[in-house]
Parts: structure tokens; C-alpha cells; sequence
DNA sequence: AATGAATGAGGGTTCATTCAT
DNA sequence: TATGAATGAACCCTCATTCAT
């Protein structure tokens, strides 16, 4: 799946280097294509001919990287969470202020969300538009939060359903960001920040309860 | 196949004949049709054909009642959110105990969700499917709440904004209700109720909130 | 599947009458087309789309009809050979003169190729050309076939392979008829009964096989 | 992938060089391959990549030997028609015993399909599936029938049509040997041998035929 | 001679929509 | 009002064939 860094470097002994470069390349186009195709008009409004045109190689040609635009969606959103994933761990190492690791992984996802404004519409927004992939995407985010949910119930003794507490703090995330991503006007980095701190699940279960008892 | 007891029986409330009369009936029975496909199979996995069909009428017949599968769609929708609003309305006017607001419209909503699965399936699982309608749909959600929202943080000077915590609000009830709805052995009613309570946005506003001074 | 006869003549009760004879019509258009072209190019020199073109109807229509190539080709075999047979039988009933009944027969297939030409070169020629299908021809008349020489295997102790000599003349009577079809010049009515009779197996097994000692 | 053991070894019979012996071997592959799909699969269930593949040489390399998937197979055909033809000769040719000459062939025959189980099929089973190729077999078999049986029917005043009885024979022995080569336990070899021995034209001739005259 | 990625015409099939009855 | 056969544009996908390496 993924070769070079070195075989062009060595004598290249790898057989018919330069048509593996071209086939990357392909492959590249049509995951970019097929990013800003999805973002602009879903995954039901965008035939695989649409996105191969774009891509500028033949329809066929499609065929030979993607079994079809489903896979094609897929592999995109499983790069971008990858991709996002590794840079949330990768911020959380060399974090250099105090802020919390919380903190931190928001604004490298809103970092991320800035760069690759496409990318996260359809991950986060266009995702929700394919039905059995946004069960996948949407369980992915939440199965992580869920340990770490679970985790804090039986420490700390929150009194919150991690299953629903997660499925929620899922779901805001990813509709925020979505949100967020089609106008970045709509509220300031600094609001959005603080205000998904805020809502984070276990920030209002520390705290007394008063007007539960009422 | 089994409507239609009182439509026609009685002239009492049918205004002009009894075409009118079948009209409605035809009507009603390619909305159910429309409630149990869209649930089970998306709007994409349907054919206006199929509805016609499950329904009892003709292909033809579908286009003498909607202009096509996507309006269908959007009045079941419509329907769904109408109702849920006036029996949250009915339920709160008329509470017997000292609940909350919010409590009751949430146990309203668990009620309507338990009553009318499929329904609330094809709102806000399926309903993500659709595109344009998944903003309109959410959108009719987080504008009410918004309001709300928007006002107790000038009345109370929440430190959130209101749009974002809106769009956060909206997504975690439409989530957790879908989530809920597939299969409600994941959570009891009473955890379900307690989580989402705790999860609303103004709830953590009123406590200390030590970390963010960092 | 074959209604009417009386519908038209009684009041109606049959609702759609008038549909339904268009979609019988339209049914027997796409088989005279389909038996005009396979007949003429083959089972893969023909789409369906040419098909309906041929036959006067859309693209779609075809599909309304037969779930696709392949299952038009198996109809109008199937429809060739029941009707085939039925003559056959009624040669038999009928006959006036003191011909063998294998003669009779044979004297109907030749007849009935030359009433229908096409048909015969479908069943028969482009037949061989379908794979399974091939199989389905050729075992319907085999199997009829070996049913009545295992019997004369038994009864007259006819020194043969009853499996083998039901391929045999299976393989002869098809092959020639679809010779013979493709231009009848080749061979007078005569020579061409004559010779087929003269080639049963039975016929030559009754006499004495003086090089078999050989 | 695994190839040329003899190929570069010794410049033995190779007449010009190495290339030329390696092109003999990657064309043998090809036709090896090409015969055992096509026997599995039919000439149109495979292609010419699926072939090059079986080869183990890439898909381009197919072109620079064939034209196209339909000259390979009639390449195979052609070639096993010659094998075939050649070694019935040699049997005549060197035969013990004292069986007639049509036996002989008929054994050698058998023999063939029985040691080149995937070329008879492909020849006298997928044959009949390439269109205009499948004439060109059954004629060139046929030919060299009618040819013998015209000499007999002149010589020996047989009452059958040459060109019809040709036809027979040759569908019967096309049609027999693919038929037992699907699976030769059908019949066993000398029942398929005298079988079709005792169906050979000329034989029921010499007898009489008391329902010619009716 | 061999490679294998790319091509693109064309086949198969679906389905929203129309319309004569 | 209801019917349901028919429409045909548009989609998905394959595969024979080419060509730069």
C-alpha cells in the first residue's frame, strides 16, 4: 500500500518504480477530487464519473484505485480521522503551555478544522448523509469517548450513563464542528473553544445539583 | 389495505363528499407507507414506487398526493416535529407535579419516541440521510433553542455562546433519541431522562469552574 | 399470466383490461424482436436495448418484461419447443396415413422449420451459443429421447448405450434441423427425412453388425 | 513468476537466441492458461486479463502474441485439431490388430479426450459458444466426413444424402466426446465406443428397410 | 520483449415521472 | 381520483485495447 521514501533512493530494485508513482498519484488526484466533490454536494449528488473527471483521468480509470464511490468515501474519512487522531497525539506530547490535554486536542481539532475546511465537511457533515458509513464514523468517535467516560464514572462516581454521555458528547462534537466548518464566522475561535470545554460531560456532574432536588 | 373505519361511516366532519373523504385515507395510508420504509430503509434505499406499493395504490397515485419522495419525506417530518411540539405543550401545561420544564418536555420526548419508533427513527436518524432537509430539520431544532439559551445568557450571563451551544443541544438530543430509539435495551428510561438532564448547556454554567482560570 | 378469452366478452370485471392487453402486446413484440435478432446476430451480438428499439418500446421497457437477456432467449426456446412438441403430438393423434409415428414427427419438425425459420435458428443454432442455456436445449430433448430408447434397450435388447445414443441423436436432430435452416437448398424435404430416418439408433441395431466380429 | 528452466539454458534447438525461445515459452503459457479457463469458463466468461494473469505475464503482454482473446482460441482449437488429426493418422498408420480403420479412430479419439480432458471441452463443448467459430469447427470436421461418405454413397449406392448424414456425424461425435468428457463416468469407454461405432452412417444402411417402402 | 496503468466506449440496469385509460 | 404500463435519461461498471516506461 505504501512504498518509497527509499526506493528511488536505493538503486531501485523494486520493479517498475515509476508506474507505482504514477498509481500513487492517481490515487492521490481522486482521493482530492472526490474530498472536494463530497464536500460541495454529498455523496448522493456526485456520480464516480463526476469525481474521476475532476481527478482528470478517465471513468474507468476510477475503478482501478476504488471498488466504488462508497470506498472512495470511506478511505477519505478514514485518512481524516487518522490523520486527525495522530495530530491530537502528536500535540498532546509536545504541548509546551498547561493548558489540559482537553483543551489541547479541541484546539488542534479546530486547528484541523481550519486547514482542511473540506476535509472535515465531509467527514462531520456529508458523513451523516450515508447511512451505514455514518454509524461507523459516528461509533468511532463515540467508542473513544465511552472508555474514557466509563473510566471517570466508576473514579470519580459521575452519575451520568456513559453510553448516552458519549453517543452526546459525540454527537456535539462532530455537529459543532460541522457547523462550525461551513461559516467560521459564526462564532469565534475563542467562544467555540470554551463553550465545547463547558459542555464537556463530566465539567457539571462535579459540581452540586440544586435544582435537581427541586 | 386496513384503514378507513370512520372516514367515510359518518358525513359528520368530512367537509365536501366522500372523494375528499378517500382522498385523506389514500393520503394517510402513503404517509405510513412512507414512515415504515424511510425508517427501515433511508431515503436513499426507497423508490416512490415501493411507498406506492407498501401503501395499497397505484404508482401514479404517489404523485397525485406529493410532488415527489423528497416531499414526502419532508411532511412526514413535519408532521413529526408538529406533534412533538403540541404534546410537549399539552404535557407541560398541564403537569400534575412539581417537575421541571425541561423534564417534562424530556419525558414527553422519550414517551413520543417509545410510542412512535419508527417515526422518530426517520426524523433524526434518517433524517441526517436527506441533506438539505438534515439542516432544516436541525435547524428547526437549535433555532428554539437558541431563544432560549440566548436569553439566560443575558439574563444570567452564562459564559457560552448561544449559537454554538444550541447547535450542541440540538445534536446531542436528536443523537442520543436516534441512538435510543434503535434499540432501547442500551439505556433505561430513568438514565436516559438523568444524563440528558445533566448534559443541558446552562446546568454547568452556575458551578465554579477552576480550570479555566489556568 | 395468460388471462382474457372471456374477460372481453363478459361485462369487464377484470379491472385494467385495456392495460393489460397492451402489456401483452408489447410482451409479444419484444419476443418477435428478440427471436428476429438473436436469430440473426446471436445471443451476444444482441443487447437489449437493441432488442426494445427493434421492438418499437424504451430502453426501460424491456426490463419490465424480462429481468434480462438471457431470460427473453429462455422464453422463446421455451415457448419453441412446448409449441414444437404440441404439434408434434397432434401430428401424431391425427395422422391419416400409415406412416411410423417417428415419421410423423419428424415430418412436423420439418415443417414447423419452415414455417419458422428464426425461431428454429434460435433454438437450435444460437442456442448452442448461450453456455447453460445450451445445456437446458439440449437435455430437454435428450432426456425425452433416452426415456424411449432405454425402453427399446430393454424390451428389444438393442445393443447400445442408451445415454450415449440419446446425446447421439439429440446432437444429430438439432444440428441438422439448424443446418438445414440456415438454407434449405442444402437438402431436398425428402433426403432430409429420409436420411434422419434412416440414421435412429434403433434402425441399424435390429440387423445383424457383421464387422463388429471383425 | 516461474518460469524458463530450459528456456536460456541450452542454446540446444533455440534457432536465433534467447528472446526468441522465451517468446515461445510465454506464448505456450498463454494458450496453456487460455485452455483452462475457457474449458471452466467459456469463451465468454473470460478475459484476455484474466488469462494473462493465469499466464503470469502482465496484461499487455497478451496483445503482443494474440490479437485478441478470439484468435487464441482459435489458435487452441486449431492446434488440437491438428494434434488430434495427426495422431489418428499415426495410429492407422501403425495399427496391430486387425480393427477396422474407423475404430482406430475412434479409439484414438478417446484416448485424446481422455489425457486432454480441457481441450476437447474447450473445442467440442465451449466451441459452440463462439458463433461464426463454432462453424468453422463442426465444417472442418464435417467436411472430412461428407467427403468419405459421398465416396460410399457413390461407390456402394447408399441410400442417405451425404451432406445430412455429414452433418449428423459430426454433431453426434462433437456433441458424444463433450458430452463424456464432462464426466466419463457416464458411459463406460467401450460402451461409448461401440455405441457409436454402431451409429456410424454407412452401417444400417446395408440392412433393409421394410418402412422406407410403406 | 515485457510491463501494467490508463483509456473510454458501451453494455446492463434503475427509477422518477408521465399519460392514456 | 386512480391506474399501471411506458418512458428515457442517467448511473454504475466492465473490459478490450493502447502506450509510455
Amino acid at each position: 500500500m505504501s512504498v518509497s521514501f527509499h526506493a528511488t533512493t536505493a538503486a531501485g530494485r523494486t520493479p517498475a518504480n515509476g508506474n507505482t508513482a504514477r498509481r500513487e498519484a492517481t490515487r492521490r488526484r481522486l482521493l482530492d477530487a472526490g474530498t472536494a466533490l463530497f464536500a460541495e454536494l454529498g455523496l448522493h449528488g456526485v456520480t464516480s464519473a463526476r469525481i474521476a473527471q475532476q481527478a482528470g483521468v478517465a471513468t474507468g480509470t476510477f475503478y482501478l484505485h476504488f471498488s466504488d464511490k462508497h470506498a472512495l468515501f470511506a478511505e477519505i474519512v478514514s485518512l481524516a480521522l487518522e490523520e486527525l487522531a495522530s495530530r491530537q497525539e502528536h500535540a498532546v506530547r509536545t504541548r509546551a503551555t498547561a493548558g489540559s490535554e482537553l483543551r489541547v486536542r479541541l484546539e488542534e481539532l479546530v486547528r484541523f478544522t481550519e486547514e482542511k475546511c473540506d476535509l472535515i465537511r465531509v467527514v462531520f457533515a456529508r458523513g451523516a448523509e450515508s447511512g451505514p458509513l455514518a454509524q461507523q464514523i459516528h461509533d468511532r468517535v463515540a467508542a473513544d469517548l465511552e472508555t474514557r467516560l466509563a473510566h471517570r464514572v466508576a473514579s470519580e462516581g459521575l452519575p451520568i450513563h456513559p453510553g448516552v454521555a458519549a453517543q452526546a458528547r459525540a454527537a456535539t462534537l462532530t455537529r459543532v464542528i460541522a457547523w462550525w466548518a461551513e461559516d467560521p464566522s459564526r462564532a469565534s475561535r475563542e467562544d467555540l473553544i470554551e463553550t465545547l470545554l463547558l459542555l464537556e460531560p463530566g465539567r457539571q456532574a462535579a459540581s452540586s445539583d440544586p435544582q435537581r432536588q427541586a
